[in-house]
DNA sequence: TGTAATACCTCTAGTCACTAGAGGTTCAAG
DNA sequence: CTTGAACCTCTAGTGACTAGAGGTATTACA
């Protein structure tokens, strides 16, 4: 049986977070000592791991909370948990790309006034005058 | 002079996102119609603009203020602008390189098993198991 | 057995960058 | 002059935690 602290330890989620999982229900309420300490299985420390590690790929608490509903499911049932990976990996294609143009244009920005100041900066001057992404402004008000 | 929805189509920023910069001190408070509405001019106008392009760029709102404070300014002022640009750079890098790693796990679990789910489902069971970033569990509780 | 340090407990409130809604007022077009 | 869209303020909610206050339990050591 492990206490909060241990289970922190072994799996890299803090402390508070720990009893933030416990309240918006990921974990279940663990048994407790007679001084009212939460004390963890082994099932726990599992399920925080799937946890811990659902979040490092990106996936909102909710995904996590679905998958976890899946564990020990069967057939079918399955497709929503192989769905959620493949929604997962389709976001994080998109940040990718998306994060490229940044690095495009901050590397422009930063290379464009390197040390000499004597002049209007470009930096500020690049973003006032908006960026390549923006050459129609007002289009795409997302 | 413009409305505030005005503002919102020429820039893109939402409605209760302009009220909203305005509470943070990152717009100043514009003029007001005898009927209590604002108005904006140029000036507010391009400063929105360039609160939207450091937004688009990921910079938080406190970096955004600082560099709206370097307008004008001249000089060895000016490495702020540059230090900001520069971190962000490194930044975005930084999290491109980890979004990669990402990928290549989610596309590895989401190809472990794609479509017959007879057996124990990959997905599940990568979750379970950690991925290739956790092979030395508890090190690095960041 | 005493004591001191550390870890734990609950609860509230704060973070960031918005977003949503209620309930009311003003503007612009016809 | 009316109607409907756009505006106003204010409060509260989002996600995923994090920080702090004020108090209790456990544990290691003397």
């Amino acid at each position: 049986m492990h206490s909060i602290g241990d289970l922190s330890r072994l799996t890299g989620v803090k402390v508070p977070t720990i009893r933030f999982y416990e309240s918006k229900g990921l974990l279940p309420e663990p048994g407790r000592t007679t001084g009212n300490q939460r004390r963890y299985d082994a099932a726990a420390l599992k399920r925080l791991h799937f946890i811990r590690h659902g979040r490092d790929l990106g996936l909102p608490l909710a995904d996590v909370q679905a998958l976890l509903s899946l564990e020990g499911a069967k057939g079918p049932d399955l497709n929503r948990a192989h769905e959620i990976a493949k929604r997962q990996l389709a976001d994080v294609r998109d940040r990718i790309a998306r994060l490229r143009g940044l690095e495009l244009e901050l590397a422009h920005i930063t290379k464009a006034c390197d040390g000499h100041h004597d002049h209007v900066c470009a930096v500020l001057q690049a973003f006032t005058d908006c960026g390549p992404r923006c050459a129609n402004p007002g289009a795409d008000p997302d």
